[in-house]
DNA sequence: GTCTATAATAGGATAGAC
DNA sequence: GTCTATCCTATTATAGAC
């Protein structure tokens, strides 16, 4: 099993419960290594675990929102296909975010970088598309704010009530508003 | 001290440390009470604490909703009064919501009906204030629901960005659209 | 109703064999 | 690189005095 594929399953988990929710034991449960094996991958223990994830997802967020933005379609597609990973990635609602998850946890600080590094990339990534499509810059740096405000409320909102629709409309009302001019 | 006192300081331990986070070490310094004394208030430990803070919470959002809604004022004073309470109670973006922090604990299944209450209470007053404002039905609940949507994730946004304009620029804006006519 | 003292367990982490 | 066995600490929880 590859580190990759190691990170994808702690990753997981740690969605799923949380930074602190999440024990040695669920991280050993869920990787199918023993607790010594992920000693043997990650010597700080729970905490570096946790940086590696932050720095994996980083990784991945780049890659899903850049390989769209230089696909060479117009923007309204590229809209549609960062939606359409965005639905994939939280699995409609249903599953948490990492970003949320570790921002909220106890000793944060440890990962303030990699999260101030995963928002700002995608709003970024949102902002350019704006730009793209004819925006100003101010109001595009507004929309892609709001754009992530929506998108993360909504996955709490969703998880709250138990209604996924919730997480759905959102993502509708976001492919047909965000690139609409002012 | 009373009980509710009790409850309003555990509440607070809960949003800054979360549900999992929040030891009974830390609720034993944050009211202090020592942890026994704890357990003669809440015999179920922890648990009960979290279902008694929940309630909590769903007494004073509904007092802190309603009360509003009652003054005779004009829909946009009384969206006026409520953006101002959550800004006040939310600190600004600088303190969490427990709502999101308890939806996302391990067992929230123990909190999920308090959670549907308090997100239920919390759409219908915003959805009531819409339709006092003119606004048909269907427009208003997803006005409801998508002005919950933004100040959740405003809150998530600027805890994980550590900037709190995001906060103060998301209840502003939501102050400006919520009643405009569609 | 509040305390001291303590039990029981689960958590994170390490040593050392293979 | 993976395991078994173990350590230490913090956590939840309880007993019983005042």
């Amino acid at each position: 099993m590859s580190k990759d594929e190691v990170l994808d399953l702690l990753m997981d988990t740690f969605r799923d419960k949380g930074y602190e929710g999440a024990s040695l034991s669920e991280l050993s449960a869920a990787t199918g290594l023993t607790k010594s094996s992920l000693y043997h991958y990650f010597p700080n223990g729970k905490e570096q675990m946790g940086e590696e994830v932050m720095a994996h997802l980083d990784r991945q967020l780049a890659d899903s929102l850049f390989a769209p933005m230089k696909s060479g379609q117009p923007p309204a597609k590229k809209l549609a296909a960062m939606i359409a990973a965005l639905d994939a990635f939280y699995q409609g609602g249903r599953k948490a975010c990492l970003l949320e998850r570790m921002c909220t946890a106890a000793d944060r600080a440890r990962f303030r970088r990699p999260l101030h590094l995963a928002f700002k990339v995608w709003m970024d990534a949102v902002e350019a598309l704006c730009i793209e499509a004819g925006l100003a810059k101010s109001v595009a740096r507004a929309r892609a704010e709001d754009f992530v405000v929506r998108v993360e409320g909504a996955l709490v909102v969703s998880a709250g009530t138990d209604d996924h629709s919730v997480f759905a409309r959102t993502l509708k009302e976001l492919r047909n508003s965000l690139l609409e001019r002012a």
